[in-house]
DNA sequence: GTCTAATTCAAACATCTGTTTGACTCCACG
DNA sequence: CGTGGAGTCAAACAGATGTTTGAATTAGAC
């Protein structure tokens, strides 16, 4: 068995042209059929490789969607971390417009979707489908590669709103999350919302779906504070 | 075969003791495990019911499935159409307010995350790990018990406000159903990114998060409308 | 060219899936 | 009583699942 190996970069990369083809293929057929429904058959089929490469490769059918996450969610968190450094350094010690710090998170997220060589709109619709997927390994998997990164948006997001409560901001980026996560997941049940059934492409959504999406994050981040007095239950 | 028949009040009922059970079980253990991830045998087992159960009362694992959310929808999506009906009533002609009709759609669908009898907590994080998931027959079946209400409630929103583009208002009511799916499926994520890692009770969590969202969800409503003059990819 | 390790392959593995079968119990109605 | 339908039950069904096997093939190093 061999697993996929650590370049000078700290990055993983495939070890054969098979792994990186079974990775592209679990890549695209997950992001449509569900991780669940996704079976190594399935996927070895459409990477034109046999059954038993997925154990080789990558141990196990766990291992391998392990991977397909890292190889996309590794560069995208160095992304992330890279524009938020870039922007502090610029401010050099005044404090962030929260819509930079938003972008930084949110927006390179979606930029994503519009670079082919990251997987496109295919892995973000994946992403987006199984943060709300109930699955041990995933849920682990999603904790290790975001815990360190979100935690530190969440504390550019407080040093840039410093009279908004720790604890509301904290909520906001976390309905931030599902409103980004449903968005790129269902580009389909949205065509079915709008009433608009045309094939309009994944890119032209991906388009307006940044600017609109980018608005609304921000209108709920700076909303008027709830008025948590009355805790009860509505009559 | 016996599937459920529908009573006077054209609500469908559990045609036995032992159906219910499994509705009950079923519901339990796939909103912790998925659909996908819920063998019959585990909802049998949890019911204590004999396997061959599923297929006598629902005709088949997607019988139940089917059954198990249209136990819940059809309460929730009356109960909606009730509030709004009530909210026009009220209002003879004028204009409602959009934290009205907000609240009719998605408060009510949070009050029912406070009631027992209707599934509580459990159904909630059901229906939010559902809404991204990639199944045909759910697809369908949320679509059909969803379509005309949802309908409804974007005329009542674009009536609400005139001067936000038909468009953008379904986008943004998209987004909200995003944030809110995301917000009830996850109770358990929350508590991680809030670094709380008490057994604080769904009960407290629920009374929170009903009051957050809102002001969320209307912030994003209300947001200033995004520029769309640049839909090219950003630099 | 030869040897060795890496990779691929068809076949079989045990286990799990949803569904079906036919006998069995139960209870109401005549 | 006894007949018939509703419900339950253990057992088996065919098919799909992830994984393993051991031989066959390939490719690179000496």
């Amino acid at each position: 068995m061999l697993l996929s190996s650590i370049d000078p970069t700290g990055h993983t990369v495939p070890e054969s042209a098979t792994a990186e083809r079974l990775l592209d293929a679990a890549e695209r057929l997950m992001a449509t059929h569900g991780i669940e429904g996704t079976s190594v058959r399935m996927i070895t089929g459409e990477a034109r490789a046999n059954i038993a490469s997925v154990t080789y490769h990558f141990g196990s059918k766990e291992g391998l969607v392990q991977a397909v996450f890292r190889r996309r969610l590794d560069w995208l968190n160095t992304e992330r971390l890279r524009t938020l450094d870039a922007l502090e350094a610029e401010a050099r010690g005044t404090p962030l417009k929260p819509s930079k710090i938003v972008d930084a998170f949110f927006g390179t997220l979606l930029r994503m979707g519009q670079n082919p060589q990251q997987g496109g709109a295919v892995f973000l619709q994946l992403l987006g489908r199984t943060m709300t997927e109930p699955s041990q390994f995933i849920d682990s998997l999603l904790a290790q590669e975001h815990e360190a990164v979100i935690k530190r948006f969440k504390r550019a997001l407080i040093q840039s709103l410093p009279n908004v409560p720790k604890a509301e901001i904290v909520w906001r980026f976390h309905f931030m999350l599902g409103a980004t996560a449903y968005a790129i997941a269902g580009a389909d049940q949205l065509a079915v919302i709008a009433g608009l059934r045309t094939k309009s492409s994944a890119d032209r959504y991906m388009h307006q779906l940044q600017a609109r999406l980018m608005s609304f994050l921000l209108g709920g981040l700076r909303a008027p504070l709830p008025d948590l007095s009355s805790t009860e239950r509505s009559p």
